[in-house]
DNA sequence: GGAAAAACGTCAACAATGCTGACCCAATAC
DNA sequence: GTATTGGGTCAGCATTGTTGACGTTTTTCC
C-alpha cells in the first residue's frame, strides 16, 4: 500500500527482510529514511483528523466541540474522578477545563458530587443523558475504528497499539496506565 | 483491562460474545469489545498530543502554530503546489490557509510562484530558510516516531501504518495516495 | 486553635485556528 | 466578451488553549 506507481523507495528500512541488500538486518530501524517518517507524519494527520471527524459532525450539532467529547470520555471511563485528575489527564488548564465542564454540568451531562473523603473534591460522574451522549459519540468511532482493524487485520492492530503507546511520552504513560487500571471504587 | 471491579453495566452492547470466557481465537476483530474501542481513543488522544507536542514547542518559540507546520511539511512534500492542492489537503478554508500562508511568505519561509501553464496559479516553495525550518521539526519528530518504532518493532510499524491508513475516509486517501504519487515535476 | 496549603471556581484578557459572508482582481475558458 | 476559476482580503464570530489574579472552602500541620 505505499507508492504504487513509484519505485517503492520507502518500504525497506524497518522491515527485517534480510534480501534487500545491504540494510543491517539487524537494528535497521536506526535508519528511519526520510520517507517514512514523512509517511508517519501524513498518516498521522489525516488519520487524526478522519478519526475525530464523526464524533466533531455529532458534537458540532449540540453546539459542543472536541473538548466537551474528551470530558465525557474521560468522566464516563472513570466514574467518580476528580477535577484535578481530570486537568491532569487532559493537561490543560483548570480554566480551558471550567469553559467546557461547567456548561456540561449545567446542561446535565455530568453531575459533581462532594468527595466523602476530602469535601473540597468533586467527584465527576456522567448523568444518564451525558451517558446517552458519550455512547453516541462512542459509536460512531467505532465505527470509523472497527472499519480501519477489520480492514488491517489483528496483527496489524497489535502494531497499532504498540507505536501509539510509543509516541506517549511518560506522563501520558502513567495517565494512560491509571486509565486502564482497576478502578478507584473497587477498594471503597 | 476491562472493567474488572465495577458492574460493568457497559460492555456487551456490541459485542455478540458467545461465552464470554472464550475469545473467538479467530477473526475475533469483529468482536470488537468495548474496551478495545476505549482504548484506541485513548490511544489516539495521548498518542497523538504528544507526536505532535515536539514540534509545537519549536513553533511556538517562533510565533507560530500546528497550522504553519503543516503548510510548511505539504508544501515541503511538495514543492510547487498550487495553493488549490494546498487547500485540498489540509481541508480548511482560503481564510484559514491565507492567515498562516502570507505571514509565511512575507516571513521569507515559503515563495510564491506564477504557475506557468496557468498564470493566475501561485506555485508554492519553500525558501532555504523554510525548508530549514521544516527540517528542525522534522527532525525533532523524527526522534519521538523512531523511538516509537524502535520499541514497538518493525511488524508494529506496518500495522500502525495499516490501521492509519484504514482510518482515513475516501478523500484522505486519495490526497495521501497523490501526495506519495511520482511528483508532478517528474514528468516535466 | 490558627495559619498555611490544597482543591476548586471564576473574572478578564489574549492567541491560534477554525468558520461564514461578502467582495475584489486577474487570467482562463467557452 | 462574458462567465468562470484561482487566488486574495476584510470583517466578524466560535472554540479552545493560555496567563494572571482572586475568592472560598476544606484539610493539614505546627
Amino acid at each position: 500500500m505505499t507508492g504504487m506507481t513509484r519505485p517503492a523507495p520507502l518500504r525497506e528500512a524497518m522491515a527485517p527482510e534480510p534480501g534487500v541488500k545491504d540494510p543491517p538486518a539487524g537494528r535497521n530501524l536506526l535508519f528511519l529514511r526520510e520517507e517514512e517518517l514523512r509517511l508517519a507524519q501524513d498518516l498521522m494527520f489525516f488519520g487524526y483528523r478522519d478519526f475525530t471527524a464523526g464524533a466533531d459532525q455529532i458534537l458540532a450539532d449540540l453546539g459542543m466541540g472536541r473538548a466537551h467529547h474528551r470530558v465525557l470520555h474521560f468522566v464516563g471511563r472513570r466514574p467518580g474522578i476528580t477535577v484535578g485528575e481530570l486537568l491532569g489527564i487532559l493537561a490543560i488548564t483548570k480554566q480551558s477545563l471550567g469553559r467546557v465542564l461547567t456548561p456540561l454540568v449545567e446542561e446535565g451531562y455530568v453531575t459533581q458530587a462532594p468527595g466523602r473523603a476530602d469535601r473540597r473534591q468533586r467527584l465527576l460522574s456522567l448523568t444518564p443523558k451525558g451517558a446517552a451522549l458519550e455512547r453516541r459519540l462512542f459509536e460512531r468511532q467505532r465505527e470509523t475504528v472497527m472499519a480501519a482493524y477489520r480492514e488491517a487485520g489483528p496483527q496489524a492492530v497489535e502494531g497499532f497499539r504498540r507505536v501509539m503507546r510509543g509516541l506517549m511520552g511518560a506522563e501520558a504513560r502513567a495517565a494512560l496506565a491509571r486509565l486502564e487500571a482497576p478502578g478507584p471504587e473497587s477498594a471503597g
